[in-house]
DNA sequence: CTAAAAAACCGAAACGTTTCGGAAAACAGT
DNA sequence: ACTGTTTTCCGAAACGTTTCGGTTTTTTAG
């Protein structure tokens, strides 16, 4: 492994020098920058970043802490595709990442902050943690800049990205109110979750703008799992037959619930419609194809890397970023049936 | 942030000693090493592993090398799931992984053994590549210890992990002929894929064990796209009427295939049988569900994780290792129909 | 030709560890 | 009390960079 020294002792300059060199600084005349890259050319030099970094304090490597990189997670790819996108960016603007993730039964010994202390990572994206969780402080509490991704907290050196979920829980309901439905429930996700408290919020509000009344009993935990959606999808439509069109704050979710439906002996859409959140592939290979308020997940991990290195680099003032959602209407959901008019 | 240098100042010792107690060295008093952990945990002090790397000349550190990490790997969750399994095995022998991924429009400029050099890291995992990929033959000539997935190289420094396609085709194909199937195609992939020629060999073997021909024509490249697929068994089925099965050799193209057919008017099984080879989460899902045989992706990631921290640490004689499949008969394969008889 | 300014170069310290070789201290046996 | 062990400790070099401050060389201006 050639270092910087081979390089000078071959190229007849000093280490100073070729470093200089190499780092494009204009102190070094351009006839012995020349030499000292075919040198290291020749040579066939890597730079060992891990001197780099120790010496200059920063790794330009960030830490990629998700929380359940679990069979759950497998249906929706959200933190695959958080991944994708935060590495995008991250690589686009030379960086590296490196995934700090406890999936392990053995769980690991080390905290998340010890990790990114240890490794020196310059900043953390923090996925897939509830709003509770021990480790979520700890982190947050640590000197390491980080950003959140759907945890609404603000600092000096951690920041958020989310999607602006009250909106996205509108339309989905909006949607429904305009095809005529009139008894719409929800299945939202378990109360760990911030977007489960907004979308709940989208959903309440939306009906009382229509004036109508907001029923505690059509408004379910589905803990976003398919699973119990179906089960809670179960009780709902057994005691609440008026019900028409349902809100799931989750594909997955909303998956459970039409299996649920059919189990019934229901057809969806005709006797129920049923929207989900999020948009996971899934969604579009299902029958029936199921309408949705699409979210970018990639554009989340892309947009958390991105204002994270943002926050690293320039000084920038605020430290949130919100996206925007789209309403995919598919074939779940249609025009509410007007039996008893 | 403190150092060891502050630990042996409060503790009165020097910084070898410091050293020698927090790695559990025997040479010194458990009475010192007790209270230079006790001043460890009072200063709350991680070591630096940059140092420590850099000194030792070795960073616990492997390489993740994807090659696209693109829309298209989001269907099937391959890259994830090899991902979560290397991750796994890693996190549970205490290494760290960095990614090392180019997606990006704009290309990297450094090559993977580059980045791999100057990340120090110990060792790599080479996923997704072509087999004539030019960086694959750069990462393989480096010295850095590698394991590949699904691409049969051996060496002093470089082992795989696959998965045995041959046996798992044979399953497949084996299943239709026990259905009674005897015109039975293939859509293959392409063929810089080590998978694809190995299918295509199991494939053809357990014709010719039964004595059925293998016709050339009834083999095309689907190019282990959906669209492609769904184009070339349009073609196949069009030109030979004969064919009542079909193996595929990844679920995605036997989802493309299905819908060709029922682009025909034909209904899968009872017209088409198709099985497929890989059971990603959408064979489930899909109506019909689709029959296929199954692979461990998880497991391939973390046995490849395995094999290579072996080669790092213990001087393991084989560097290869070959995962077993498994046939699942869903909804989309059933008995012949014998019209003909 | 000289003084001043500019350009090109370099030595040495620093970053936070590990480890080699040896030194000091404690203990053992006579 | 004297040697010989054993236990416990430590100084200093090393890993491969960057960078501060300064020195040498070249160029420019008068």
């Amino acid at each position: 492994m050639t270092t910087i020294k081979d390089i000078a002792k071959v190229a007849g300059v000093s280490i100073t020098t070729v470093s200089r060199a190499l780092n494009g600084y204009s102190d070094v005349n351009e006839k012995t920058r020349k030499k000292i890259m075919q040198v290291a050319k020749d040579l066939n030099y890597s730079p060992n970043t891990l001197a780099r970094s120790l010496v200059m304090n920063k790794s330009k490597t960030i830490g990629l802490i998700v929380s359940g990189m679990t069979e759950a997670n497998k249906k929706d790819n959200f933190t695959f595709e958080v991944l994708s996108g935060a590495n995008d960016c991250i690589s686009e603007r030379d960086y590296d990442l490196v995934l700090f993730s406890t999936t392990t039964a053995k769980q690991r010994e080390k905290t998340y902050s010890q990790l990114c202390r240890e490794r020196r990572v310059d900043g953390a994206i923090v996925q897939g943690m509830k709003i509770d969780d021990p480790y979520l402080k700890e982190v947050i509490e640590s000197d390491i800049p980080c950003v959140l991704i759907d945890i609404p907290i603000e600092s000096d050196t951690v920041g958020y990205v989310t999607t602006d979920n009250v909106l996205g829980a509108r339309k989905a309901v909006r949607h429904l109110i305009e095809l005529g439905h009139k008894n719409i429930a929800m299945i939202n996700g378990h109360n760990q979750a911030y977007v489960s408290i907004k979308r709940l919020e989208g959903y309440e509000k939306s009906l009382q703008e229509e004036g109508f009344p907001v029923n505690q009993s059509w408004i379910l935990d589905g803990s976003f799992s398919e699973e119990k959606a179906y089960e809670q999808t179960l009780v709902l439509l057994r005691n609440h037959p008026e019900v028409t069109a349902l809100f799931c704050a989750s594909d997955l979710m909303a998956l459970g619930a039409i299996k649920a439906a059919k189990a019934l002996g229901m057809d969806v859409p005709r006797n129920l419609s049923v929207i989900g959140f999020d948009d996971i592939l899934l969604s579009s290979y299902s029958t029936p194809q199921l309408s949705t308020v699409g979210q970018n997940i990639f554009q989340l991990g892309y947009q958390a890397a991105n204002l994270l290195i943002d926050m690293l680099e320039v000084k920038t003032k605020s430290h949130v970023c919100i996206l925007d959602t789209e309403l995919i209407a598919r074939e779940s959901t249609c025009k509410a049936q007007n039996d008893q008019d």
